[in-house]
DNA sequence: ATTATATGATACCTTTTGGTTTCATGTCAA
DNA sequence: TTGACATGAAACCAAAAGGTATCATATAAT
């Protein structure tokens, strides 16, 4: 956690198991910084850097409401993962193909 | 880049932008380590060592032949960052028909 | 007004990461 | 069997990452 947070992007956002935490816990309920970090096992300053480098990844947005900041996931910022795994999807289901077409010759010759 | 390899999960794999290029590069055609390494800026002991994280999360295999080792891609691997996303679409699914169902209250009251 | 709360900003520290260079080893070819 | 090639392994390095403690500031509450 460098201090100048230099533009994380949604990949390395997601790296750390911590930040995994977060969105998770923030998916449903929208939450302040000392909630969310009564959570954690780590300092409430940690969490907060943690939740900067999510927020600049665009996966989660923060709101000032009085003295507190609140933070919730903002799911629509994991569409690029989709689309980067949707890519691979189809090597995978090419392997499937191959092995599902394999299996039934199999079975052609047993009969 | 640690020396002991210790255990990198799927999260931290993909979270190198050099990595992640490897995959799509050894998503085609298996390849040896020198070929590989042509095509990066950076050293052959570099590649090897994002080769060999990328191996240990399982994303890709190693085959020995002869003197060389060749790599490809193992997509099966990526399954479990499609269940993780998985339950996060529903999130954004839930937005997207809470924003439709309101822009669809919209044009009856225009109408 | 004064005190307590919620958070951000700084400075600092340790471990991990991504990279390099050099050396050792196994394999192929002449 | 000698040399060239493909890799792995080790030692080392600078920068980034994750964390802490402390200080400053804005907002609430008494």
């Amino acid at each position: 956690m460098t201090g100048t947070y230099a533009r994380h992007d949604i990949f390395q956002a997601i790296a750390d198991p911590t930040r995994r935490e977060l969105l998770s816990m923030l998916a449903e309920q929208e939450m302040p910084v000392t909630a969310i970090s009564a959570q954690f096992p780590i300092s409430r300053t940690a969490v907060s850097k943690h939740l900067h480098i999510l927020s600049e990844a665009g996966l989660v947005t923060e709101r000032k409401a009085g003295r507190e900041t609140r933070y919730k996931l903002q799911p629509e910022a994991l569409l690029e993962l989709k689309q980067w795994l949707s890519y691979y999807e189809r090597f995978w289901d090419k392997k499937l193909a191959a092995l599902r077409s394999f299996v039934e010759s199999g079975e052609t010759q047993d009969k």
